[in-house]
DNA sequence: GGAGTTTCTAACTAAATGTTTCAAAATACT
DNA sequence: AGTATTTTGAAACATTTAGTTAGAAACTCC
């Protein structure tokens, strides 16, 4: 029995596996979900079909591969432009940057994967994968306010929570004008502004005026 | 040739078309432009195949026409709900309460028919129509603004049209939450605190303190 | 070189899809 | 009643789809 777990040999895969995926995630990315034919997947990722079917099962599983390694890698971008030892006014901008660059990168489908999921609205694996996705990401922005506040950038009483939900519905708000073609420099400058609105200090605060924004 | 415009006669259709075009939205709606099926829209819109093709072209053109249809009736619910005579806290309260409670109505879809256009995102025809209302919203709620700062509910310098933007992606982000399942509860209390996000005057602002809201 | 294993190319299947055809049915006008 | 006009229902059409199968090809280890 162990003596059979010898290494596969055979014939070598003409593919890369995780190049394969990303090359998916275009595929569904561009077209949606049901758009997205078996030849289009074929076709792009440069596997053959029965591949296809041998490694990532049928198409709702690769979708699901597809969605899972997607937002892994723009949690780990999130994570790296809001978490780079700068300013919380910096990290800020700079993770909303990122998010109007991604949704509106050239050469690449715009918006985001999400938008494709319409079909699979109701699959349960689906709902979990983006709700993880977005709880991650909004419990990052927390963390960082958290941190914010006991650098002194932002007042005690900053309401971390509502904060980082409202900026994160905010950018749910930019990538879908992205997806509708709206150009990146527009997204990018109502980015900026939002920083503006969810960080400057508020009329009835206690914290003395200017000290949290040159522009206040 | 003018005695030829006479009524015309024939057999009488068993359906009202505006009936059938509001019950081809929810079956658009709920399973995605791609995941209805023409038997989907037959059976749901209670109209023959052969109607159908004869009165609304073909499934492409159905949409559109449900689009147009959606977005003129959002649309009309938008207006009433920002400009019904109130204050202006009153009308943003309104109108987001509007957006959330129609993106979680029970018994019919979630979210916003427009995030089932995936497939089509790049007809001209469907991005006009979606740009064009999302264009109608926000000049609404911009005229709303100017409303306020004449009515003296909000400060001269208030950067309405920068509001009225970020208002609106705000809104778009918590359609999108809605469509993931998000409760309507969840989304009511972020829409209330939106408003006061986005109305409430800045520390550098010359306006007196608790001129605009009492809470501040 | 041959046995064993894995992947590749290419053709195939069965079901589902959007769309059309055609005769029967239902109305209005003469 | 008869004719013209329009809608309806059932069936059929051509195409496309997701998924499978069969055999040739490429590799490792003996």
């Amino acid at each position: 029995m162990f003596q059979n777990t010898v290494k596969p040999c055979g014939r070598p895969r003409s593919f890369d596996e995780g190049r394969a995926l990303e090359m998916a995630t275009q595929v569904f990315w561009l077209k949606g979900y049901d758009g997205a034919t078996i030849d289009d997947l074929v076709a792009g990722m440069g596997v053959g079909r029965p591949s296809l079917y041998a490694i990532f099962g049928n198409k709702q599983t690769l979708f699901l591969r597809v969605l899972q390694a997607y937002t892994e890698k723009k949690g780990a971008r999130v994570t790296q432009a809001l978490l780079s030892p700068q300013t919380l006014r910096d990290s800020l901008a700079s993770f909303l940057r990122s998010a109007v660059e991604s949704a509106t990168e050239e050469g690449s489908a715009q918006g985001c994967l999400a938008l494709c999921v319409a079909p699979l609205v109701n699959d349960v694996k689906v709902q979990e994968i983006l709700q993880n996705a977005m709880a991650g990401v909004t419990a990052l922005v927390e963390h960082r306010f958290r941190d914010g506040v006991s650098t002194g950038e932002i007042p005690p009483d900053f309401p971390v929570a509502v904060r980082a939900s409202q900026l994160i519905d905010f950018v749910r708000g930019l990538t879908m004008r992205a997806l509708l073609g709206i150009p990146r420099k527009t997204l990018l400058k109502d980015a900026e502004e939002a920083v503006d609105l969810v960080l400057l200090p508020r009329g009835g605060n206690a914290a003395p005026k200017g000290m949290f924004n040159e522009r206040c």
